[in-house]
DNA sequence: GACCAGGCACATC
DNA sequence: GATGTGCATGGT
């Protein structure tokens, strides 16, 4: 759609998720939660300096240990423990294979995912779209408030819907979600943030018309 | 010193 | 089912 292309033209390819292995991505998808991604980071270093990024470690880490690894992120006892449900579900129902749990059908793993206490949709979909590679939008605040602001969406339309919306008017591509998630977030840091249009706004022409444009209009071709 | 940041579970009505 | 609240650090 030609919104993407926009702010593809403008940021270019995001090359995202920001991790270097899947198990980093699950981890970094948890630390997020309602916290700034340079707070993550500091969490995430403090775990690969502690040689601590990997399941079998942290399952054997007690909570306080984790909790103060962590503790940059935020929330830090909430987080240690729902790290440790996740790995925990890792361990106890794959031996702690992440590839073999990432691996099966979307539905089902999506299903597993949400089971976890502590993984809600946006966290599942990150790991499903970021660490397994399966074609599902991720829906943050910064995908709700850059439709929000764009007239695409009610501001308080929640997760399903704006979720429904992205797959039906997208071909269920993962390069495709993968870098247009990644986009809004750099929209959503650019300019998105406070003003509600910009000037520089790479999407200051997807305005009211566009808006009414959206529901029923051909807007997923290429 | 407020206010915000890539949520989620749980309590209460 | 909708709405409110706790969780916590670090940057602006």
């Amino acid at each position: 759609m030609s919104f993407y292309r926009e702010l593809r033209a403008h940021f270019g390819h995001r090359k995202w998720w920001p991790a270097d292995t899947r198990f980093e991505v699950c981890i970094g998808a948890i630390l997020t939660q309602n916290t700034a991604w340079k707070n993550v980071a500091k969490a995430i270093e403090r775990l690969k300096d502690a040689s601590a990024l990997d399941p079998l470690t942290i399952h054997r880490l007690s909570h306080e240990e984790l909790a103060d690894l962590i503790r940059p992120a935020g929330y830090f006892n909430v987080k240690a423990g729902r790290l440790k449900n996740f790995i925990s579900h890792l361990v106890r129902s794959h031996e702690g294979n992440l590839e073999a749990f990432l691996s099966q059908p979307m539905e089902s793993l999506r299903e597993e995912l949400l089971s976890i206490k502590g993984v809600g949709k946006e966290t599942a979909d990150s790991m499903l779209l970021y660490a397994a590679g399966k074609p599902i939008f991720v829906v943050d605040a910064y995908t709700k408030r850059v439709l929000h602001r764009h007239g695409l969406i009610d501001g308080r339309a929640d997760y399903d819907t704006v979720q429904d919306l992205l797959h039906a008017e997208l071909d269920p591509d993962v390069e495709l979600y993968n870098d247009f998630h990644a986009q809004f977030v750099a929209v959503g840091h650019h300019c998105c943030k406070k003003k509600p249009r910009c000037e520089l706004c790479p999407l200051r022409g997807f305005l009211p018309e566009f808006a009414q444009a959206m529901p029923d209009g051909p807007t997923n071709q290429t």
